[in-house]
DNA sequence: TATGAATGAGAGTTCATTCAT
DNA sequence: GATGAATGAACTCTCATTCAT
């Protein structure tokens, strides 16, 4: 992760991502041309077909990094050892904080799910499962431990996913219920995950 | 209901409506022309632009359409007076079922709300707010009648939504994933839901 | 005339072509449209086909009467037998009142001339050749009495409408120079235009 | 000068400045494609667009090109020395010297003042006047000299314009008229300028 | 390697005109 | 006669991509 920051500062093709994920994030696939994303990253339109072929590369480069980046995280929390109430809880702060500051990356992969990038079905299709497996391992795991209700794993990872994304694409703005779902969000979202996901004996 | 799909087969502009669904859904707005949409309507472009004075327009009232169809499938089944956990499992079978025969018109909704249209923003959140809000009153009046425990009924509206659109987004296709989450995500969906919203006390 | 102005008040074609020379003056021919000439003159499309079989029927129409009204005025004056310099004087003064009131039908004659309809250059060039043709007479007449110099009649005609119609489009709008030219124009042009065309021996 | 010929023949932008100007003059704004234009420059419509950010863009910049090789040529003339007579005369021959070879630019001018271009109508205003402007300040300086009556400048400038444009736009074609305008108008139109300029005192 | 001038297919939209009623 | 829904060619403009330098 450590070398992965750096370079995202210091290389091209880092600054190019930075600005890609940003751009893409806040305006979409389409919203967003090669040219800005050029611009924002300080970076003339031949050095950035030189690192991407095509526009859908970069869109699904940009993808890719954010994807890592949520996983990573939430493999790190489980391998911390925490509780699977816990960890739901954190990835659902995760999520939410991703959007502080103005910055809308966090909606990035929300909108490639339900996107309409022509030619890359597929590849956003095996770029979501893989995450979503990813998901769908740790939740197994937490079956196996008891701390989890058994259920079907991937679908479970899907739903989890939407129901974080729709939450959070409404917590943008500054509108008064923007602000709102800012604030009780993580808690009511990691509240209706941990319900939905407990054991049948649990309780509270 | 039913006069509504007639006339949507006999009137231009219910043509028009019903082939912006299916291809808005299945293509999203950029991936849809004006022309396609006036060659599947069996129309041409001066028609289009005789009835909707914008493709904006045209995307806002396939929407608003979808959505309303929705809400009023939702409404009738609580009126009916089932059980909050029925009317749950229905609304999630109606989702499921709208992507029936290859159609991906039941994608338009989330596609609308994760999308990127750039004049939209405003009209979409107003257009799923108003939705959200119908069916956070669904979930105020179930709390009033203690069959769903209390929460902040917006934010679990649009967290009900997301779950659902996530899940049903991946079962378009051929793929075996595909297959058997057409297969087993109603009720996957349905049980998640439950458990998120159910009281306290309950069990199962 | 009395009985043209009747007629523009009470028949559809006269209610068509005023609406028409208001429009086409103010906004131009490509800046006018048919359904605006039609709304403006609370026509509805089918009626202004019935009258006029194209756009440009409708805009030459319009001209002709523009034209015509401005010859029999100046002929009215001749006739009266006033001396060549009150009439260029009258003259002048026609043109820049026909600006008054925030109309603009006044720069119809000199948009139409400079102007860029497609098919309406041959049409066009013969209209204003013959209200040239008349100025030229009534120049011919003057220089026959010894009140106008010698020179080549439809030349010194198209000449002098040239200076009248730059002038008058400098006066529409609110600008203090526009003000300035409302005010000195008239005066100024009419000196212009006398001293341009009076006989040699003529002082002042 | 000669620079600004031969850049005109070799650099793009020249080349869509000069068909432009050609196109403009001969069809007027509307009348004009970008398609044409770029054919006739030999050039994309991409490379238009790299080059000008609209269509009037380019209207604007082929007129300006225009005014300015006019002032410069009157202006050329004026610190010549010569008696304001004989720049009067060598300007107007300018005006339909720009007419010769069946290109129909010196219409452009002429055509922009009294157009229908609907943004620019603040620009074409603020073009014109900062010609007649110029033309004004020599008017000024020959009525210093005693050259020129006394009247006011730019309303003057404006009827020498108007004057000068009207006669050369009855120039074009291959009529009996137009041949006639060609051969005569020159002489006749730098004899009226000059009678309705002259000082009160001068005699031919 | 790095640049950005140049490309051109395709987008949304307008509007004079037609014609069934 | 009168209507206005319907047509579709043509418009301006965008933008991912290429390639000579």
């Amino acid at each position: 992760m450590r070398t992965n920051v750096r370079s995202e500062a210091e290389t091209l093709e880092g600054r190019i991502l930075a600005a890609a994920a940003r751009l893409f994030g806040r305006d979409g696939f389409h919203g967003t041309g090669m040219r800005r994303i050029a611009a924002e990253a300080g970076v003339s339109i031949g050095a950035l077909y030189h690192y991407f072929s095509s526009k859908e590369e970069v869109f699904l480069a940009a993808l890719r990094a954010e994807y890592e980046l949520w996983l990573s995280e939430a493999r790190r929390l489980w391998e911390a050892g925490s509780p699977a109430r816990d960890v739901l809880r954190e990835v659902v702060e995760l999520h939410f904080a991703s959007l502080a500051q103005g910055e809308e990356r966090g909606l990035l992969v929300g909108r490639a799910w339900h996107g309409e990038v022509p030619g890359l079905r597929k590849a956003l299709l095996e770029l979501r499962d893989r995450y979503a497996q990813a998901v769908a391992q740790l939740l197994a795991q937490g079956m196996e431990r008891g701390e989890i209700r058994r259920a079907h794993p991937l679908l479970t990872a899907y739903a989890l996913l939407g129901l974080i994304e729709s939450v959070t694409a409404r917590a943008v703005g500054e509108d008064r219920v923007a602000k709102e779902v800012r604030r009780e969000g993580p808690r009511e979202v990691a509240e209706l995950a941990w319900r939905a996901l407990r054991p049948e004996e649990d309780r509270g």
